[in-house]
DNA sequence: TTGTAGGCGTTATCAA
DNA sequence: TTGATAACGCCTACAA
C-alpha cells in the first residue's frame, strides 16, 4: 500500500459513485442519508484509508472545534491530571487539545498564545497563573485552572487553598500536635494555605491545651532549598515544635533533609505535610503526607466552564474553588 | 479593540492599498517587494493584528511545516529535554512542534498518529519505544527518539544503554566496590544496561582483586516496587554486596527505601546509583548518583535526522547512540 | 515589482 | 435524499 498523497474527499466520491456534497454529509453522521450510499461510502473511505484534512475542514467550517492549553512548564507534574480533566470536559464534546508550554514554538510565535490564534482556536485554557503578556483578545474564551490572579473576562476554576490549610491543620490537631509550624514562600498560594492552616489551629476545642503556630516565610520561590532554610530558621527559634506544613511538597522535601541533616527522625520527632501532592510525594521512599488539590477536577470544572462561554460568551466572569483532600501517609504521625 | 473576526489577508491588502499577492509576498519575506509597499503592508498587519490562519496556510501551501510528537506518556519527565532537543533542531528551521501522548485527543482519533495524518503533518517523532498498533504509512517520515525497538524505515536515535552500563560499574570500582550488584526488569533496555555494567566489570584490572556481580532481574516492568524486592532478593542471597546499579531511577527508589527498612545507610553500607537522571534524582533529598541519558541531545539528533528524511524520503534507516554521562551525587562513596 | 486568476480540500447553501 | 456551486484564506504560477 505505497501511498503517495493522501486521497481528498474527491477520490472518495469518485470511488463511491456519489457526489463530493454526499460523502461530507456521511462524514458529518448526517441521518439524510440513505443506509445504501452510506455503506457506499465508507467502504470507499476504508478501502482509500481517507481522513479528512483538518486544515481543510477549519478553514471551511463555521468553527475550528479546537481548544489551546497553555502550560506554564511541562515539569510540572500537575498538568498531567489537569489534562485527563480538561479531556473528559472538552475531547467527548469532538473538541481537539492543543497543549504549549511557554516554550514550545516560541521563535515561529511570540507566544503560545499567538500559535492558538492562528490555528483559530475557539477557546483558551491557561494552566496556572497566568502572566501579563499572554496578549488575548477580549473576544476569545478564556479560563484560567489552577490560578489565582484572573484576568478581566475569564472564569477561575481553582484549588481552595485556604481549605487545604485548614485541612492540614486538622490532621496535625488530630494526632495530637499542638505545637505548629508553618514553611512558607512568596507565592499567593502560600499566603492562602497559611491563612487556612492558621485559621483552623486558631479554631481549635481549647480542651488540648493552647495550640500555637510558628511560621517561617521566606521571599522568593517556594524551592527545596527554601524549604531547607525556612525549615532551619524555624526549629532555630521554636525548637519545640512538633510538626510543620509546607506550602508545597517541593518545600516539603527541602524540609525533610534538612530534618534528616539535624538527626530529626520524620514522623518520630516531626511530622511533615506538603501540599499538591505530586509524584514525588506519592512514592514509597518518600511517603510525604499531602495534600491533593484534585487537577483531574479542576481540569473537568474548567473545560465546563470553557465550553459554556464559548456557548454564550456573553457570560459574566465566574470563580469556582474545588475542594482538596488529605492524602496521609508516612510522614505524619501521632504526637 | 472589540475584534470580531479576525482579519484576513483581504483586509491587510485593502488597508495597505496593495493585492492580496504583494501580502503574501511581505509574509513569505520576499526580497522582490518594495520597501515602501513593504512597510505599507507591515503597518497595516500591526494594526490589524493580522494573523495567518494556519488552515488556509497548509491548504494552499505545498508543506505544512508542522511535525507532529507522540509521547508515550505525559508522565515520563524525560519527553521535557526531548522536546527542548527537538525545538533546537526543528523549530528553529520553521517547523511547528505538535505534541500528543497516547490518550490527548483519544476519541477523536483513534490513536495520535491518526490526529497527526489529518494534520497532514511532515513527519513524526516517537519518543520511546513504538507500539506495533500506531499504523504509520509507510511514505511518512518516521525518527524513533529512546526507544530501541525499530520499525521498517524509521531512524532511531537513542542513548547508549551499554556504555551506560559500563559507566556505572566505572564509577563504583573507582570507588573500590568489588562486590556488586546489579537490579533489573524485564525490558529491553534493563538489559543492555547490565550486559555494560557487567562487561565492564568482568574488565576491570585484576589487581585489586576479583570483581563479583550479584544480579536479581524481575519479570515486568521497572517500578519503585521491583526495585524494593530486587533489593531485597539480592541482599537475602549477597549481604556483602556493597554498591547497587539498579536498571532505572525508580527503581533505585524502591532499592533505597527497602535499604532504609533493613535498617542499611546509604551510601556508608551500600552505594547506590540509577539510571536516567530523573528530577526525583536530583533533589536534594534524594540525591541518587544516576546515568544521565541525555534526552537533549537524544532530541536534537532526532530532529536532525528527520530533518535529512523529510527533505531525501529515500535514505537509508540509520541507528544512532548518544553516549551518557555520569552524575555522581550523595548515594555513592568510596568503599 | 506588482496584480490576476486558479486551486488547495472541505463545508454550506440552494436547487433538484 | 442528492448534487451543483459558491465560499473559506492563502499560495503560486503567470501576466503585466
Amino acid at each position: 500500500m505505497g501511498d503517495g498523497k493522501p486521497a481528498t474527499i474527491y477520490d472518495v466520491a469518485a470511488r463511491a459513485g456519489v457526489s463530493k456534497s454526499l460523502v461530507s454529509l456521511v462524514l458529518q453522521r448526517s441521518p439524510r442519508v440513505s443506509d445504501q450510499r452510506r455503506a457506499a461510502v465508507l467502504t470507499a473511505i476504508q478501502e482509500l484509508d481517507y481522513r479528512p484534512s483538518t486544515a481543510a475542514v477549519s478553514l471551511a467550517g463555521t468553527r475550528s472545534r479546537t481548544i489551546g492549553v497553555v502550560l506554564d512548564d511541562f515539569r510540572n507534574q500537575w498538568f498531567v491530571d489537569l489534562l485527563t480533566g480538561l479531556r473528559e470536559a472538552l475531547q467527548d464534546q469532538g473538541h481537539r487539545l492543543v497543549v504549549a508550554d511557554r516554550f514550545l514554538n516560541t521563535g515561529l510565535d511570540a507566544s503560545p498564545v499567538e500559535g492558538f490564534l492562528s490555528m483559530r482556536v475557539e477557546g483558551i485554557v491557561i494552566a496556572g497563573e497566568p502572566t501579563t503578556d499572554l496578549a488575548i483578545p477580549a473576544s476569545m474564551p478564556v479560563v484560567i485552572a489552577g490560578g489565582r490572579v484572573s484576568i478581566p473576562r475569564a472564569d477561575t476554576v481553582a484549588n481552595d487553598d485556604r481549605a487545604g490549610g485548614g485541612m492540614a491543620a486538622a490532621h496535625l490537631l488530630d494526632l495530637g500536635h499542638t505545637r505548629l509550624g508553618f514553611l512558607g514562600a512568596g507565592s499567593a498560594a502560600s499566603q492562602e494555605r497559611r491563612a487556612g492552616f492558621e485559621g483552623a489551629a486558631a479554631a481549635a476545642p481549647a480542651a488540648a491545651g493552647p495550640v500555637t503556630v510558628a511560621v517561617a516565610v521566606l521571599p522568593g520561590e517556594p524551592t527545596e532549598e527554601a524549604g531547607s532554610r525556612a525549615l532551619g530558621a524555624l526549629l532555630d527559634e521554636h525548637p519545640d515544635v512538633t510538626a510543620v506544613f509546607a506550602a508545597n511538597d517541593v518545600m516539603a522535601l527541602g524540609a525533610l533533609s534538612e530534618l534528616a541533616e539535624r538527626g530529626l527522625r520524620v514522623p518520630e520527632d516531626v511530622s511533615v505535610i506538603g501540599y499538591d501532592d505530586t509524584p514525588v510525594a506519592a512514592t514509597r521512599y518518600v511517603g510525604l503526607t499531602s495534600i491533593d488539590d484534585r487537577s483531574v477536577e479542576i481540569g473537568r470544572g474548567a473545560g465546563e466552564r470553557l465550553l459554556a462561554r464559548i456557548a454564550d460568551p456573553g457570560l459574566a466572569a465566574t470563580e469556582s474553588l474545588v475542594e482538596p483532600r488529605l492524602v496521609a501517609r508516612r510522614t505524619t504521625a501521632p504526637r
